[in-house]
DNA sequence: CGTTTGTTTGACGTCCTTCAAAAGCAGTGG
DNA sequence: CCACTGCTTTTGAAGGACGTCAAACAAACG
């Protein structure tokens, strides 16, 4: 018996379970990094002010020096990248538990922007307290490097499958990827879990036009490999699904340091 | 009067004024991060073992656990993710005075590969040597966090274009970026540099096949906004190249903190 | 309910790929 | 000095994956 979200909630359940708090953040940290007491307990009693935001309202823009962290407490964020005509490549796509711009921290001019892609339930850190906390204890400083170095390694991955794959690989390994990281995360099984986007933002963030989206997505959906529906992944056959992508979950791992 | 490499040398010149040492490393970070005179010190006198490469042969491959981090001191070398059809896609394009995986630090085991693009002459530091300096000297970390975080950047830049621009604005792109960063290392000036890839290779960078490549490299040079020619890049108006590209070089910069 | 937002469908166009081969160029050895 | 070999660049012709434009349909929302 399973108590996850139901379809579309992604961590906006009505029970605490949820906790506006940084429990999700930490077990993010603790599975690549061996942190001490004194440690785990400096990064849950950091400081945060609490911030809604609504579908498609933007947390960052271009341009901006920002001194607070963003933490997605319940919801999806976006990273985007904008271009000139109004057009924007989503980078990354984050999840409860996910930090979406640690990197600002040390790179505070933001050359990127983040955006709620659905109602969300975000965090704010202070830098000046992650900076402090850095200087304090190498070794979060290095977990913290780690975490963003993770986040690359995400990046660095969806920049080959657009550059290399078509259309329903690309969304099988998205979609295989996601899986994964709401089971890391404990939101949901990787074979079937909440996914509140949109088609025109799955547009930006596989380099693909909506209506090509639409039209891959009913393929899909008809040689049964995945099922996106009612803001919803559904996996049937992880094997065949992973198969598709050339999926290997190796480059969201790391062992313990 | 410039004494810049002659084409298709990057930092292969005779003289010792390249010199084998990480006296570019030690200027890329101080540029993006305050280091104090003994972090100087620390990370100049840093012990290597130098390890020339031939062209197109691998240094890093995939699932291999690294124990040194590879610098660039000549020549070029990718960054590349592996398919199983054997097609690959350069991820990123490291040039002299690049620590092409930093990350490797805090993420040992590769799900990448790295392969010299050019004969090379790379040095190689123990991850302990670099570790222990992290954790001596939290302010050393956060600046080989930085670091990363601007790796990271551009990787996202590169998504943006590939995502949602053409062929020539792609390279429109590459060429500003890789200018940008040749004068940022002191290797040549922007508007003209030595950049010894081969087509095929800049195929796989773009996500282009290696025909469409020469073609639309071709098409560059006829119009005079770019001219890639004897594994050099000449651009006779940097102001109309960067319009075709967006490009913007506020990624790749930021102030020292 | 009416308005807004998101999904689905159709027809047509194009950027880029695929396949195949010729031509240029550097290195190697006779 | 030339023949030989392998690698890179260049060219041509044909096809396909995806984009563009436009409109109908469906669902969400106040």
């Amino acid at each position: 018996m399973s108590n996850y979200p139901t379809p579309a909630t992604l961590g906006h359940s009505k029970a605490a379970d949820h906790a506006a708090d940084l429990s999700r953040f930490l077990k993010r940290l603790t599975r690549h990094s061996r942190l001490a007491p004194e440690e785990i307990d400096a990064v849950t009693s950091l400081k945060f002010r609490t911030a809604p935001v609504g579908p498609h309202r933007d947390i960052v823009s271009p341009g901006q020096t920002v001194n607070e962290a963003c933490y997605v407490a319940a919801g999806l964020v976006g990273r985007f990248d904008q271009m000139l005509d109004g057009s924007r490549q989503i980078t990354a796509i984050h999840i409860p538990g996910d930090m979406c711009d640690l990197h600002s921290v040390v790179l505070p001019t933001a050359s990127w922007s983040l955006t709620a892609l659905t109602r969300s339930i975000t965090l704010r850190i202070p830098h000046e307290d992650l900076r402090a906390l850095a200087l304090e204890r190498p070794n979060v400083a290095i977990a913290f490097w780690r975490d963003t170095a993770l986040d690359a390694a995400v990046i660095g991955k969806w920049y080959g499958n657009l550059g290399s794959k078509n259309a329903q690989a690309r969304f099988a390994h998205l979609f295989c990827e996601m899986g994964m990281r709401m089971e890391f995360a404990g939101l949901a099984e990787r074979t079937g879990y909440p996914f509140p986007i949109v088609q025109s933002d799955l547009a930006d963030a596989t380099g693909l036009t909506a209506v090509h989206v639409n039209r891959t997505l009913q393929a899909m959906r008809e040689t049964g490999v995945v099922e996106f529906r009612d803001r919803r992944v559904t996996i049937p056959d992880w094997a065949a699904l992973a198969k598709l992508a050339e999926f290997d979950d190796s480059y969201l791992l790391s062992v313990p340091h």
